[in-house]
DNA sequence: TTGTTTGTTGAACGATCATACAACAATGGG
DNA sequence: CCCATTGTTGTATGATCGTTCAACAAACAA
């Protein structure tokens, strides 16, 4: 919409009411950043890591072509970014404040609510867990993300039975969820999160005993 | 190499020398279409959905940009194709003949064979599952090998454990492979066939008791 | 209002993509 | 030996990809 180096500048319309009316607005670098971010991850949730276009970024952010180089230097860059913005709220509702952790039975109800089980965001993942298994730097990032991820759910394992392999069985539970995320993409009518949920429970409660809130009723956040 | 529509034909060093060696060889269909197949499969674990190009699979393969439309109609064909393809041996080992059904330790030994349990065959996986999610005809093919999977797992399990609910657990051993698959591909060094193996006998014998080469040895694929 | 800063634009570019197609040749039957 | 069949080739084509960059304008200070 801006002006171009061609002679046919300048003529849209009238130029007398042209001049009140902003040809585009102007965000601050973050904010711009957080808009394409965003935008990323709609694309990748829509058309998987074929859909991750310039064009079809900036479309749906409403930004033009040049801003991804601007902003992130190449595509690349957006796409880490990208990595980065999902993972964050998985790792925020698992692990909200330093030292003070959910128990487990509150752990699975975030892990398989209704925000984080659902196809839209197993999508994103499938994409992107595709491009980390070739690209060392999103490795390592995933890596450490994941880390992080586990130690929660073992801290949380071993406050509710000391005597489990809690290391072991987080890393079991979160394979879990990743295999029933899985699922319910390929078959969304078949494996609602409060299923996913109740699998994981059976699974579990035959090594660590009842969990407080098994079945059903008291979900946190679904 | 074949001739072109240019002049600058039969020019290619001594043509006594060139017509007794034959400019490329003629395959069936099948076993062209096999060649195909192998190539795009290989291309995919390699470079994910973004690597399987018509110029990869063709250098791959050695043939020519023509043989994919002509054999497959349009590269969607040959990823079919591909698709139909790394089901086909998973299948084939855990449901080897109609009405003989091995006993679930040996399913469970296969499932985490060395064959099938390493990241070249995850990142295939991944590739093929993130166009499962956006493709409806793969998709209706996913549902059929899968439900097909899992009937032949919850037999086994059904056999072993009358009592316990077979078809549930066959949903979650499933869901906890696949899991543990993408770990593997992660990271690597952590997490061999013989871990996630035993990771998986570790949350089932609770439920369904000691399982016969539960710990080691007796690896029947491996 | 004027000038500076800097976020923004979109056309241009070369590379790469999937596909179509007409010419070519390997193979096997005669 | 010749001929028909048909699997194979590779160029041509138009679309789309990521990136670059010089011009532009919004925001702000003075």
């Amino acid at each position: 919409m801006a002006g171009s180096s061609t002679a046919a500048n300048g003529a849209k319309a009238s130029p007398a009411i042209m001049s009140d009316t902003p040809r585009y607005r102007r965000y601050r670098p973050e904010e711009r950043a957080a808009m394409l971010v965003e935008a990323g991850l709609a694309v990748l949730a829509e058309g998987g890591i074929a859909g991750f276009t310039v064009d079809n970024i900036c479309k749906k952010s409403g930004a033009s072509r040049g801003l991804i180089a601007h902003h992130f230097g190449a595509k690349e860059g957006l796409l880490a970014a990208c990595y980065a913005a999902a993972y964050a709220p998985l790792l925020a509702d698992l692990a909200p404040e330093e030292g003070m952790l959910p128990d487990l039975a509150t752990l699975l109800d975030r892990l398989f609510s209704a925000e984080h089980f659902r196809p839209e965001t197993l999508r994103l993942w499938l994409a992107l867990w595709g491009e980390v298994a070739g690209n060392p730097a999103l490795q390592a990032e995933h890596r450490r993300l994941y880390t992080a991820f586990r130690a929660s759910l073992a801290r949380a394992i071993a406050a509710l039975a000391p005597q489990a392999k809690a290391e072991t069985l987080a890393v079991s539970i979160i394979a879990l969820a990743d295999g029933l995320w899985l699922e319910l993409c390929i078959a969304p009518d078949l494996m609602p999160a409060a299923r996913a949920r109740a699998l994981c429970a059976d699974l579990l409660e035959p090594v660590l005993g009842p969990l407080p809130s098994g079945t059903a009723e008291k979900a946190v956040a679904g």
